[in-house]
DNA sequence: AATCATTGAGCGAACGTTCGTTCGTTGGTA
DNA sequence: TACCAACGAACGAACGTTCGCTCAATGATT
């Protein structure tokens, strides 16, 4: 992306980037298992089959497994935003967003990890500038979807397809990390949740979102 | 609440409850500038201008600080749960609340503190339970005034009123916990939130809200 | 093809701090 | 005198990070 590879990437290389990629996803099971804070180097090179030492071979130190969750929850969540562009009617493409967004967001160890990157976004201007960054495209690209719809009759909604695109996320995530945590929460969560949405958007000649 | 004082408190007991109070607010203020997990029992005796052993006379360890804060957080909102249940007609009631809730929740320091409980309330039952309770009370109390608004016919939306609650909750405190990160969100965020909300609701002839 | 200097991944003991907690002591109040 | 809030030194464990080291893979030189 930045910078364009001048040759072929060595054998080592490969294994270097595999091998940081292994002790990422180690991190990672630690962090859901027992929070960042809790989660010590040793564990994490412990859960890697990896020497402590050796983890600053590949991170620049603690700080750094904290980037590599959020970028790897950006990687997650751009499928969405491309999926969001496809052709074809508006409110078949809404309706199938919410439901594997929902399906995501509504995982438990997503929803866990969320919330740590969520708490650490307030305090960590390098994290912040991330989260922000993925949350903002992804409300482009549904913001895009909303003025398709609109164009198409399908809501008739004439607020800011910009704002409304961000309040959508806003009521998926929340009401899925309240599903995460409270085993109560019916199953039938999803249903009222599109119920609402639709609502929102003053569903109009939609036939059956 | 739970039990009922056989006599008077005491000048002593008084004094120690006093004192407390004042080590918890302190403890309050180092969560909120470095969070839960980067505070040290040393930084809250230092901000309360007491000895680390004392901390101890007053509670029980670190986690009981996390109590603190929960329940902190449920006084900060059992206000509005007896305003939503004011009488007078349901759209003023709603849109007083939508003003005053949004004005709490976005502030920054109460955006900082929610993100650190909710994190920690992934984890740690005592807090679940907590964190569980008060917001169900409070999307009771905001269902209950959904049930008359639908009464006094200012909205004609027919979905379930409970859930329908929790989402307005859910979308009020994400985008708010959003503006808090993020100075670029504009000043007009509230405005637009109440259009959505409203709109959710399929507001009808409830004037102008 | 054989040789060898160079590289850097991998190791784990050890560093200096800081952690949450304990406890014997002190000093003022009831 | 009896009590207890208040104190702060002390505890062992755990923290993130650094260090000197080993050794297999690598690539240029014979």
């Amino acid at each position: 992306m930045i910078e364009t590879l001048a040759r072929e990437p060595s054998k080592r290389e490969i294994a270097s980037a595999q091998r940081r990629q292994h002790i990422l996803e180690a991190a990672i099971a630690c962090f859901i298992d027992n929070g960042f804070h809790q989660t010590g180097m040793r564990d994490i090179a412990a859960r890697a089959e990896v020497s402590i030492g050796n983890l600053y071979n590949h991170f620049s130190g603690k700080h750094d497994f904290l980037i590599g969750v959020a970028m790897l929850e950006g990687e997650l969540i751009a499928p969405f935003i491309e999926r969001l562009a496809i052709d074809g009617p508006a409110y078949e493409t809404f309706e199938a967003f919410l439901q594997d967004y929902w399906a995501i967001v509504s995982d438990k160890d997503v929803a866990i990890l969320t919330a740590e990157i969520t708490a650490e976004a307030m305090r960590v201007p390098d994290i912040t500038a991330l989260f922000l960054a993925v949350r903002q495209t992804l409300a482009e690209a549904l913001s895009s979807l909303l003025i398709k719809g609109i164009e198409q009759r399908t809501w008739r909604f004439t607020g800011d397809t910009f704002h409304t695109a961000h309040f959508i996320l806003d009521t998926i995530e929340c009401a899925a990390s309240r599903q995460a945590i409270d085993s109560t929460v019916s199953q039938a969560e999803l249903a009222h949740l599109i119920e609402f949405l639709k609502a929102s958007l003053g569903a109009g000649n939609n036939h059956k979102i």
